[in-house]
DNA sequence: TTCATATTTCACTTTACCTCA
DNA sequence: CATGAGGTAAAGTGAAATATG
């Protein structure tokens, strides 16, 4: 059906949950569960692996640079721990900008950048303690190489998330999150072009009401005024033997239902009878 | 089967940064 | 040049779904 088929935008209430096939046995922990997350893992048991291992992670403040610890489990056993600290200048050469460095970026080369990331990871550090949170911006490169990922697919495996941590410089988590960012704009984006079609859609529908609302209203009158078989030439007209209605003889109409009135049936139901634009 | 826990994703929000009037 | 408004994107948060033991 037309209506379907091009007015169907596919908009739904709710939430769907995506789960990844590929999940594997590798578990990240998460910034935006951190507190959480690192309560949870210090509780973990890690003593048959590192018998001697201790988590010396200070409790995290809002607006503080969170440290980050992933952990690589491959077959159920612990491959490598990692940590990571957002805003410090050892543990990642990602860019951190301020306006000038972002003008100066988008024309340099990846030496460069790295330079002018170190050197504002470095004024960063002079305020570390205490600081509001810093903004990544991530370069022309690091963004076009997530735009090419992200279309051959729109969710990472564990595995993917770290390679291209690792290839970008950036840290696991920081991929992930530009992908669920990217997922929920191609999702905006996707609901704006639903959108603009259901209002083609109306205005099309509403058309169309209107249309008929005056075909009827011409047909009320005609009623009143004379039958309508009055209105033809009595040569036309033919009658039913068995209920006795009248029809006329001609036309195409006339094979199908030699007892029928007019030329096609006015009525549609939209979500049955395509609308000539839906 | 039920329950607790861990992980992932999503929707929504906050916040830093950028542009422009 | 300074500044405030508005937009954008990175990151934070809580909840739901799902997997696992």
């Amino acid at each position: 059906m037309v209506f379907e088929g091009v007015c169907n935008t596919g908009l739904s209430l709710g939430s769907t949950s995506i789960n990844n096939p590929e999940n594997d046995h590798f578990h990240e922990s998460h910034n935006h569960h951190h507190q959480h997350k690192i309560n949870k893992l210090s509780s973990l048991k890690f003593d048959h692996v590192f018998p001697s291992l201790t988590l010396g992670l200070s409790s995290e403040h809002k607006h503080r640079a969170p440290e980050e610890i992933v952990v690589s489990k491959i077959h159920g056993e612990i491959e490598s721990i990692v940590l990571y600290r957002q805003g410090s200048s050892r543990s990642t050469v990602s860019s951190y900008s301020n306006s000038s460095v972002k003008r100066e970026r988008d024309n340099l080369s990846a030496e460069e950048v790295e330079r002018v990331s170190s050197k504002v990871s470095d004024d960063q550090d002079q305020d570390e303690e205490g600081s509001a949170r810093k903004k990544l911006r991530l370069t022309k490169e690091q963004s076009t190489i997530l735009e090419d990922s992200f279309k051959e697919h729109t969710t990472l495996n564990p595995k993917q998330k770290q390679a291209l941590a690792k290839q970008l410089n950036l840290r696991p988590r920081q991929v992930e999150v530009w992908f669920q960012n990217r997922r929920a704009r191609t999702k905006l984006k996707q609901t704006e072009v639903e959108c603009e079609e259901l209002k083609k859609c109306y205005k099309t529908l509403t058309d169309e009401n209107r249309r008929l609302q005056k075909e009827l209203q011409e047909l009320k009158v005609v009623k009143i005024t004379a039958p309508v078989y009055m209105q033809m030439p009595a040569a036309t007209l033919t009658m039913c033997p068995s209920c006795e209605r009248i029809g006329d003889g001609s036309g195409e109409n006339s094979s199908k239902s030699p007892f029928s009135i007019g030329a096609k049936p006015h009525f549609y139901n939209p979500f049955t009878h395509p609308s000539a634009a839906c």
